[in-house]
DNA sequence: TCTGGATATATAAGATAATTATATATATTT
DNA sequence: AAATATATATAATTATCTTATATATCCAGA
């Protein structure tokens, strides 16, 4: 299992670079998917999860759309074009943090963040 | 400059991961050299960097030594052995983290996050 | 048939860890 | 003399996550 600590910060990076590959999620097909891509090593809690997609919603970046299945509803979640322009952001942002922090925890050449 | 999100939670490691580099530092000198290591793009805050290192004394992972400096006092700090311990792990396990955060982010080859 | 596990979303309470602001004081440079 | 750099510290606030709780449907097996 990773840290909890390391991994705040990084859930919006995390669903939107998600909704950018796939195109089309709902939140406990999220869950499922960041399960089955880290092996359980990374697990989602609903308590972060829901929250975090109504804000992105709420600040436009993705947008809802309910779809019955059978009497059980489920809302597929897409990036508007805010939205597919700040995963990408995010995603390189998260990079060079990774670059920035391998000239903190890594000044030997040995070990190679990247 | 690096998000502030991302930042969260690898304080201790940065801290700590410093400390086993240069052996011994104080406060202050730990922010510089987060300055200087990462051309400005990380500024650790007085605010976040003093109860830090107050809480990683407390749990014996850094011990303390106040230096007279002309009228003023410096506190040096030094790893304990459990402290040189957790650093290595520390470090270790952002490694860790970035490589399983590549499983999500980076499902093509061509970006290598390492 | 009914029971448990998986599917599916949501919110509230509490914990943790950061930012921002404030406080204090000395040393050095202009 | 004033401004900037050195040096540590804490309080108030904010953000974000975990844990707990709530609700409801679907499906497989005993």
């Amino acid at each position: 299992m990773v840290s909890n600590d390391l991994l705040k910060g990084t859930l919006k990076t995390i669903v939107l670079s998600l909704l950018e590959e796939k195109g089309r999620m709902y939140g406990y097909e999220i869950t499922q998917e960041v399960d089955r891509l880290t092996k359980g090593k990374i697990q989602l809690t609903w308590g972060a999860l829901y929250p975090t997609l109504h804000k992105l919603e709420a600040d436009h970046l993705i947008t809802a759309e309910e779809v019955s299945i059978g009497k059980r509803v489920r809302k597929y979640y897409t990036l508007t074009e805010t939205g597919n322009k700040t995963a990408k952001e995010k995603v390189q942002e998260f990079l060079d943090f990774v670059t920035i922090m391998g000239q903190i925890l890594n000044p030997k050449p040995s070990l190679n963040l990247g």
